[in-house]
DNA sequence: GCGGCCCTCCCCCGCACGGGGGAGACTATC
DNA sequence: GATAGTCTCCCCCGTGCGGGGGAGGGCCGC
């Protein structure tokens, strides 16, 4: 029986590029494609992958919140092999310690990924032996990496902040904002200011901009 | 005839990504990789191909050098079709400079990443509204608002207004797009009032989102 | 030559925007 | 009861943004 995997990157080229490589061996199969955190979760549920390949870069819901999500509320939850552009990318060592089986280079050859998703699925752990692992676990803690966590807060927006991001996105200035949610003009300018944090942006515009570019809103 | 193309990558998972889907296509036909510039002079002498897809980061010699080259050293060069990760890359720009045709991000739909290829092999240049705008139009309700898109269409920008637009719709200030286009602030403060009062937009960030409906810059 | 369009730059001016604080009320969780 | 998170509203304050109007130079077509 073929490994079963789940291919989740925010960019259909790389999903095309993992989909042709590892679709190329005969034991293994790829089940499905995901864009984003939000929607790997049921997808998940559904095909019920054995190795969860995933990007931790993604808008809206990350690899790393998503992993964390995945192990916490399955009771038999596929392997989870992170794939990165960068080695020394901080995501990464979030990712292990939220409990990731694996991590796999975006540049690696066709031959190493095939065989970091055999690895994986046989329920080794690529690249990271529990000595590292525990090295991972330990970095971070107590506050430390507070870029990576400011950065982690990010793609977390609450209900209200999305609605007001929604609105923004289609125009609306904080006045009308606040006339449409029926609340304060300052009570908008307080959720704007959370969300352009979290999003990183330093204006509306740029809101808007990772709203599209995320998907977050759809154009038409 | 397809069209023929080479793909030049220093990423293996990229090549299979674009070969994937451009070979999807009945009149795109891959006729050779390469991973990095060095290679790529000799390969296109051979193959002869009439779109090289090259990555402008690459070891050894980049993107910018081997279209240079390229340029200068064949009497009927290819069309070439940068590939990019960042919009905002610097080096996209030196490479339009040093005689590219047209660029691309990685991250857009396979539907785009075909139609890029189609229409610099057909001699257009992807920096052209005419272009951009036409490739809206193929992507019919889907892909863009109507509404949106005829506002474009009669708005008539002129170059340096769509110019302006499309730094606009990448989240830059006035202040940048003038050290970008190398202006003062205030005709970049004129070229914006003439979008916005082109657009029937209220703010930059209005005219921004009619970008993105039009189909005048495509989300990831 | 002349008008028309485009690109460039300048002035004044009002204001919405966004940063940086703080604070009370409600809910959930432990 | 304590803690944490969210939603709500308030203050001050600087500035980037956009409106309105004007102006010079380059290029084109009539």
């Amino acid at each position: 029986m073929p490994v079963r995997v789940l291919l989740v990157d925010d960019e259909p080229l790389v999903r095309a590029g993992l989909r042709a490589v590892l679709e190329a061996q005969p034991d293994i199969e790829v089940v499905g494609e995901a864009a984003d955190g939000a929607t790997v979760i049921p997808l998940v549920r559904q095909v019920r992958p054995d190795v969860v390949a995933m990007d931790v870069r993604m808008p809206l819901l990350d690899g790393i919140e998503t992993t964390r999500t995945l192990l916490r509320t399955m009771t038999d939850p596929p392997k989870i092999l992170v794939v990165t552009t960068f080695a020394n990318d901080e995501y990464v060592y979030e990712a292990l310690r939220a409990g990731a089986d694996g991590f796999l280079l975006k540049r690696a050859r066709p031959a190493e990924i095939v065989h970091a998703v055999r690895l994986i699925a046989e329920g080794e752990s690529l690249l990271f032996p529990a000595s590292v692992r525990q090295l991972a676990a330990e970095y971070g803690d107590g506050g430390g990496n507070r870029a990576a966590r400011a950065r982690l807060e990010r793609a977390r927006l609450t209900e209200r902040e999305s609605e007001v991001l929604r609105l923004m996105a289609r125009g609306l200035s904080n006045a009308e904002i606040a006339a449409r949610l029926v609340v304060g003009t300052e009570t908008v300018k307080s959720h704007v200011s959370a969300v352009l944090g979290k999003l990183g942006a330093r204006d509306r515009t740029q809101a808007v901009i990772t709203a599209y570019e995320s998907g977050f809103v759809a154009p038409g």
